[in-house]
RNA sequence: GGACAGGUGGCCGAGCGGUCAAUGGCAGCAGGCUGUAAACCUGCCGCUCCUUGCGAGCUACGGGGGUUCGAAUCCUCCCCUGUCCA
């Protein structure tokens, strides 16, 4: 703290911004709101007027970072990590100054350093204090493999810090480690060491574990309005303060308020929720798709009607055809054995799209055949689970 | 190089000649109750086809070959992983 104030006076006067880094793994290459709790972080350092450097890591990443997997990753082709940093850029952007970010890739300077450089490099730190990296000394002692890449992993992205004389560095809190041996390096390498700020990791949509792409309980900064409103609604009540403490400009006092108008019954948390999902619709896709996307979703969630902009489709249909095939063909579901469990299963309705209030009729019978005489000239919307589709079926 | 232990569905983990599309848990999906929250209850959870039935066929237990009427289960070779020894 007091190293960061120091920082930061140092470079009021001397007019000089500071080099905040941040290092992003070029492996997945959509952006989540996970990884926006520490974008959000450096737009804050950019906005004071400090030089963010955007670090993709398409050296390190071909080791990837053994933070908690035990399997190896298979080594990327310099057309997808071209390919991914391409899309980071255009998602990053969504929240960073393009005009004063800096982008930069390790591979710039890791990828030129030879055998010699390397041994220097490793010279300069111990085994013992790699050891001391709780899930490194846990995988030695449970006998799981550890690869010497692996363990190598923290001093190629600590020498990033060097390369780039960076003043400051963010990171999640399981990063803290890897940021920590990056201060040690630059001493070693007569650089003032960074400050290291490390950030909370955000909670997937299952409200456990972290959101991370694999686990597949993520909210991608590019996914559709409604999509991305809709997953925010289906998170857990305690959930959402977290996401509002994180990932909102919401200060602690004005969340803590909220909080306890809601335990006090005052306002209903669903309405919360919406705020929240609207807030971040509208962070990522402006304020007219998040007010849309909440029309959609009390329509069709709260009122049971079909919102204005349904997914419609248009759907050749000469023969009869069997129910599970034609949710199969408008891509409901993903097999038609799939679909007729579903259709077992009360999970898809059917209503003629004029009709208003809907009326959902229940389709329970997978062995129906849809005839093409029976939907001449009027579209009908159908319900698979939450999914909704009009169609309009041609003769 | 040697000894030993392993490789099963998205994950964990049973099965160890037939009744196994494979127990159980987690995750997921759908229905009910709700606020698309939590909790709870119920069902589903490889693919295809049809006469939608406790139906038929196909694919699946690291890979190849074999034994057998029949294998995830036995034999054999190979590949991979871990531990220990060199």
């Amino acid at each position: 703290m007091e190293e960061l104030r120091a920082k930061l006076e140092r470079a009021t006067q001397r007019g000089k911004p500071l080099n905040v880094k941040a290092g992003f793994d070029p492996t997945a290459p959509d952006l989540h709101l996970g990884h926006t709790v520490l974008i959000r972080k450096l737009k804050h350092f950019q906005d004071l007027g400090h030089r963010v450097i955007f670090l993709i890591g398409d050296f390190t990443g071909l080791i990837g970072d053994p933070s908690g997997r035990t399997t190896t990753r298979p080594p990327m082709t310099p057309e997808e990590l071209a390919a991914n940093a391409e899309t980071y850029k255009t998602q990053v952007f969504k929240i960073l100054d393009r005009e004063k970010t800096v982008v930069d890739f390790n591979s710039r300077w890791l990828g030129k350093m030879t055998s010699s450089d390397w041994m220097n490099l490793f010279s300069r730190y111990t085994v013992a204090r790699l050891l001391e990296r709780d899930d490194f000394s846990k995988r030695l002692r449970a006998h799981k493999p550890l690869t010497v890449h692996e363990f190598v992993y923290p001093l190629a992205m600590a020498f990033d810090s060097v390369a780039l004389e960076a003043d400051v560095e963010l990171g999640g809190t399981d990063q803290k480690f890897n940021l920590l041996v990056g201060r040690a390096l630059q001493q070693e390498y007569g650089q003032e060491p960074q400050v290291i700020m490390t950030l909370p990791i955000l909670e997937g949509l299952d409200g456990v574990q972290k959101m991370s792409k694999s686990l597949g309980n993520t909210i991608g900064i590019s996914e559709a309005p409604a999509e991305m409103f809709g997953k925010i609604m289906s998170i857990s009540d305690e959930l959402m303060w977290r996401y509002y403490e994180l990932l909102t400009d919401l200060s602690p006092r004005e969340a803590q308020e909220l909080s306890a108008a809601v335990a006090a019954g005052q306002r209903h948390p669903l309405e919360v929720k919406k705020d929240l999902a609207h807030r971040l619709v509208a962070d990522f896709h402006g304020a007219e798709a998040a007010a849309q996307a909440r029309r959609s979703f009390e329509t069709q969630f709260q009122q049971d009607r079909v919102p204005s902009n349904v997914r419609s489709v248009t759907h050749f249909l000469q023969q009869p055809v069997k129910l599970p095939r034609l949710l199969v063909e408008l891509n409901l579901y993903p097999s038609s054995a799939e679909a007729q469990r579903k259709i077992k299963e009360g999970a898809v309705s059917i209503t003629d799209v004029d009709s208003n209030p809907p009326q959902w009729e229940r389709l329970t019978d997978p062995a129906l055949e849809v005839h093409p005489a029976n939907y001449a000239g009027h579209d009908v919307v159908l319900r698979a689970g939450r999914r909704l589709v009009k169609v309009t079926f041609l003769l």
